[in-house]
DNA sequence: GACGATAATTAGGCCCGGCTAAATTTATAA
DNA sequence: TTATAAATTTAGCCGGGCCTAATTATCGTC
């Protein structure tokens, strides 16, 4: 029915529209599609055509009513594959992220559900992505605060990391930092660093303020400052 | 790299050509891939293009040994899939083949190879089909004789059943007959019909000659005429 | 309020994997 | 040996998903 070219499409403008909240222009989807800006042009014309989006000429796109479950359903595949892999097959939650991209078109719902059964459904994936139900809520899990909206002295818990950077994640979590994690913050600077201090006992770990502000976290306690 | 349709291309030649022990045609590629036969030619001709397979006008093809590995490769992860679907997803034997259809071409060679460790490497799949090994051997299960070639009162063992027909493989485990159940032979009719007495007690079960043809065997004791 | 930079769309083309209809080759049988 | 039937290939087309180059719309700035 639905291409896996498709299924990316709505995936991606899901994405995009709750980050920029409001329509997804055209060259950020070439972006974030890796294609040409007249590729995707073309293609949204195909999707309005289809009812998957609402589309106006020069002003982006943005999911129907039919759109957002049909997006919803691949990252719902997308997340429960990843718990999958890595709680039932060994992977490493570096590895998942390109292994889930291509799966997530190909598994049938029933396998998605077996999955989940196994899983005992849970609730967000290994990088503390919220998983959506087998009907498709997504209301559990909103992370409001991340690491750069701390102050020194915070103490945080982290939440959810970026999923799509296997370097990233391989040094958060030679770092100790997974979602669960708590930290303190003990720096921010001018020019754009965050360093943390896990309560595991790791060693104090430096990100940049980009990376920073992509790592969701729970405020615990203020610092005393 | 290989499209999931080339790949498909390759695997049918290589049972083709197993069946047939020679050339395959085109007309019975294109019956076997529900396909036109020009559609056929022209892949012919691109697979060729590729090296993976020798073609010559009129004369069908045979894969190469480029080809060969590619397809048991695919081979592999089709009944490593089986068999992981059926031993840890709770699906029936009948069910199996569609989602690993699919599977076979998206899943890597990592994922192959986790999931063969967890079922500890078996040697076939849940239709009795053999798996080719982690570096493509194949020498295991060679099936000889099959159902149609015994004489009424035979004992023969259920070595393996053909995959594809969800409502045969329903029937069959119905009637108690998988991979291992030892049955009798009791009758065979001039109009293409055998029937069987399962060893396990349940009712006999006729089948048309046919399918008896494709249930693969090993004899155990021959009957006493 | 017009101008230039930037974003977006259109035009036209490529490759893939299908199709139908028209040749052409091969096989069969008189 | 030759005619006919059957199998196969060729020719030409289509939709999907991509591209480059050319055109057009929008937006921030003077
Ligand atoms: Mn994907
Ligand atoms: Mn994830
Ligand atoms: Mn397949
Ligand atoms: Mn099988």
């Amino acid at each position: 029915m639905l291409s896996a070219i498709v299924e990316d499409y709505l995936k991606a403008i899901y994405y995009l529209q709750n980050e920029t909240d409001g329509r997804v222009r055209t060259s950020a989807l070439a972006e974030y599609m890796d294609v040409e800006q007249s590729t995707v042009t073309s293609m949204m014309k195909k999707l309005s055509e289809r009812n998957f989006v609402h589309y106006e000429p020069y002003q982006g796109v943005k999911l129907t009513d039919t759109g957002v479950p049909i997006a919803l359903e691949i990252i719902r595949h997308h997340r429960l594959l990843e718990r999958y892999l890595t709680d039932h097959l060994e992977y490493d939650w570096a590895e998942v992220h390109d292994e889930a991209d291509r799966l997530e078109h190909h598994i049938s719902s029933q396998f998605a559900d077996r999955i989940a059964e196994q899983l005992e459904d849970p609730a967000v994936d290994p990088h503390g992505d919220p998983i959506p139900t087998a009907d498709l809520d997504v209301s559990g899990a909103k992370y409001e605060d991340t690491l750069a909206d701390h102050q020194v002295g915070d103490s945080v818990r982290i939440e959810r990391v970026p999923d799509k950077d296997p370097a990233l994640l391989r040094y958060l979590s030679e770092h100790g930092i997974h979602p669960g994690t708590v930290v303190d913050v003990v720096e921010t600077t001018s020019f754009g660093m965050v360093t943390l201090d896990p309560d595991s006992g790791d060693e104090p770990v430096a990100l940049p303020d980009e990376v920073a502000r992509s790592v969701s976290t729970r405020s615990l306690t203020k610092g005393a400052n």
